[in-house]
This record gives structure tokens, C-alpha cells and sequence, in this order.
DNA sequence: GAGTCGTGGCC
DNA sequence: TGGCCAAGACT
């Protein structure tokens, strides 16, 4: 497959299709009647008109015409890793209100930044989100560099961000492809190479979509399509702009694309949870910095292992002087990340007041706990333990 | 390149 | 209801 680039000519095959893709009806039919025109040199344009009667309303872009705040932009596009718009909104809107610019952020602690991010997930972002804040501020005197290249380097931003922000906020002439765009353009291409292996050519044809200007319209317009039109299930084509340029639609089966190789998942692991209270405070530690839940809170939890027995899990409870007994509670909590599903055990114990916590644990009230920097799983945990 | 990394919503 | 999906990055 040829590399990605801007305005490269795509290969035909023998049969007359591009590699991996099949023509589309409307370059067919242009080439029956003879019209020197190429039709696929409107879609720009088509999708800027759809995209200036029909663009959503957001808390992170700028009212129509307005110039978008690179720290906005920024800032959204790193929420939204993964993440859906209606998820990000409320931590969008705490984030600003709390730190306006990226100097702001720049100045926090990390500690500050995990604790407005809990609950929002992949917490490695809030890490490298502070990180770049302050990378910033340091090596950029608090301004965002407006190339993809030095976007890029950035902790966090990976080839889509860097793109991304490149084009909505600096207005650069470059495609970012996310999973909306990826299945918009594999449609409108039909794209038979599965994913991730057709990244590169859904790059190359997704470039073509750029016009001459308004490189982050071009884009916003593809992903608000990928949202409200050409949705994974059930895409209302009759109210798509590019409806009769898309391949898939002239052969009816927009919904088999993007073709994606077969995703294997994980087996499930077990363990022991341990709700641990003094009067009205709980025991808890802060997990590792790196790896799984990295650097958030925590309740002391056995292993999590395939083979885990629950014997073994509850000999790994932590030794705290004053335990007569352990209560373990009825029923299971259940979590799954995206490799592996989880099953807890909880047991819960309670200890006299002035018990010292063991060694790397520490006593927090229970009034403050939606303050703490749990990921949801320990409020689950929690929530279980505590019940009555 | 394939594994690792959360969470909520959807049908 | 369980699998799929969402504006990916990092190793």
C-alpha cells in the first residue's frame, strides 16, 4: 500500500478498482457519460455547506467564524481519546472554569488534575495532560506550538491530536482520522481492507475530503457526520451530503463497513477487595504510577489473577492491629476493562479509633470520598462494602 | 505490531 | 444483557 500523503495518486488494479477499494458509483457514472469533471472534487465543498446548516453546538468550539483556543482545542481533544462528547461536556466545562488557560493548568499539582479527572477513565491522559502543561509553559513560553511536528512531541498528543489541533486551531491543511472519519471515508470508499491494517489508505482517502481552506471544518464535518448520520448502526443515509458518492450505499451495505479483523477478549481474573473503617474514615492506599489505575485511589485488594482462589485471596488481606474478624459480604462486584473482566470479592472489618494504618496506607474521612481519586471500580467496591 | 489502558451508553 | 462502540496514546 502506498504511503500516506497528501494528493497522491491512488493505484488502480487490473480490475479497475483502487487497491482495497471499489470505485464509486458517482466516478462510474461521471465516466459513462463522459463529463470531464470528477465528481469527487465537490466533496469538499458539499460537506462544508452540510457542515455550516448542521455543525453541533459544543462547549469547546468557538460560535461560527470565531478563531478556536488552542488550549480549548487542546484540551477537548484529549477528553475525548475514546471518550464520547456527551461523557466529556461537565469535565470540560470544570476544567475551564477552574484552570482558564494552560499556564493555569501548568501551575496545578498532578494530584489536582487526577482528582477533577476521576471517573472519566484512562487516567495515563490526566498524567500526560498536566505533563504537557507544563511542557509547555516550559519550553514554549506557554504557547501551543501551531505545527503537527511540534504538537506531536507533546506528552499525549499522538498523530490524530497533533493533526487535529493542527487543523482546528492553526487552521494546517491536514486530515485527522479518528474512528468516526474511519468509518465515514471506508463507506464512502468501501473499503474492504480491515482495520488497523487500512489505516494508511482511509489516511490517504480521507485527504482527499480536504479542500483548499478550513482544514478543521473539513474535518469537524466529517466526525459531526460520523456522530449523527453515518453512524455505526442503522446510518440515516437519506440525509447524508455525500449519499451519492458513497460506494457502500450504491451496493446497500454500508453497515458491514469498516471491516475490522476479529478482536480476542480477555479471561476473567478474581480477587479480594478490603473495606476497611475506622469510625467513620476508610483505609486506602494509591496505586502504583504506572500501569493499570495508575497513581489513583484505592482500597487494599488482594491480586487479580486468572486462577485465583478465593482462600489464597483472603490470606492477602492487610494486617491491621485491632481486626478481630473479617465480614466478607454477600454477592460479587463486577467490573470490565477493555481486556479483562473482573470479579472482587469484598470483605469488610472494623477497627478502633486512633489504629494505626499499615504501612503505605492512610485513614481518609468517608464524608470526602467523592473528593478522593477513585476510578469507578472502587466506588463500587466501596459502595458494595459499606451497604447495609 | 500487538497489548495495555476506563467508563458509560446503546440495543 | 453482553458485546460493541466512542474525537487514541504509549510501549
Amino acid at each position: 500500500m502506498p504511503a500516506t500523503s497528501a494528493g497522491m495518486t491512488l493505484e488502480r488494479s487490473a480490475r479497475g478498482h483502487y487497491s482495497g477499494v471499489m470505485n464509486s458509483p458517482a466516478i462510474a457514472k461521471t465516466k459513462r457519460r463522459g463529463v470531464a469533471i470528477d465528481a469527487a472534487a465537490a466533496r469538499p465543498a458539499l460537506l462544508l455547506a452540510w457542515y455550516d446548516r448542521h455543525r453541533r453546538r459544543l462547549p469547546w468550539r468557538p460560535p461560527p467564524g470565531e478563531a478556536a483556543d488552542p488550549y480549548r482545542v487542546w484540551l477537548s481533544e484529549i477528553m475525548l481519546q475514546q471518550t464520547g462528547v456527551k461523557t466529556v461536556g461537565p469535565y470540560f466545562e470544570k476544567f475551564v472554569a477552574r484552570w482558564p488557560d494552560v499556564e493555569a493548568m501548568a501551575r496545578a499539582s498532578l494530584d489536582d488534575v487526577l482528582r477533577m479527572w476521576a471517573g472519566l477513565g484512562y487516567y495515563s491522559r490526566a498524567r500526560n495532560l498536566h505533563a504537557c502543561a507544563v511542557a509547555v509553559r516550559r519550553d514554549h513560553r506557554g504557547v501551543f506550538p501551531d505545527s503537527e511536528e511540534g504538537l506531536r512531541a507533546l506528552p499525549g498528543i499522538g498523530p490524530y491530536t497533533a493533526a487535529a489541533i493542527a487543523a482546528i486551531a492553526f487552521g494546517r491543511r491536514t486530515m485527522p482520522v479518528d474512528g468516526n472519519i474511519e468509518r465515514v471515508v471506508s463507506r464512502l470508499f468501501a473499503v474492504e481492507e480491515p482495520l488497523p491494517q487500512a489505516k494508511p489508505l482511509i489516511q490517504q482517502l480521507a485527504t482527499t475530503l480536504l479542500g483548499a481552506s478550513r482544514a478543521g471544518d473539513s474535518a469537524q464535518a466529517l466526525m459531526d457526520l460520523g456522530s449523527s448520520i453515518c453512524t455505526p448502526k442503522k446510518p440515516a443515509c437519506a440525509l447524508c451530503p455525500l449519499n451519492d458518492e458513497c460506494a457502500a450505499r450504491g451496493r446497500g451495505d454500508q453497515e458491514i463497513f469498516p471491516r475490522k479483523a476479529p478482536k480476542k477478549t480477555g479471561t476473567l481474573r478474581r480477587g479480594a477487595a478490603f473495606v476497611v473503617t475506622r469510625g467513620n474514615e476508610l483505609l486506602v492506599r494509591t496505586r502504583p504510577e504506572k500501569g493499570l489505575l495508575g497513581g489513583m485511589t484505592e482500597v487494599p485488594t488482594s491480586d487479580w489473577i486468572a486462577a485465583q482462589d478465593d482462600k489464597a485471596a483472603l490470606q492477602q488481606a492487610p494486617t491491621v492491629k485491632g481486626i478481630a474478624r473479617w465480614h466478607r459480604k454477600a454477592g460479587v462486584v463486577t467490573h470490565v476493562f477493555t481486556h479483562f473482566p473482573l470479579e472482587l470479592v469484598v470483605c469488610t472489618a472494623n477497627v478502633p479509633a486512633r489504629t494505626r494504618a499499615p504501612e503505605g496506607m492512610r485513614w481518609v474521612p468517608i464524608a470526602t470520598l467523592a473528593g478522593e481519586a477513585f476510578p469507578n471500580l472502587m466506588r463500587k467496591v466501596i459502595a458494595h462494602g459499606l451497604r447495609v
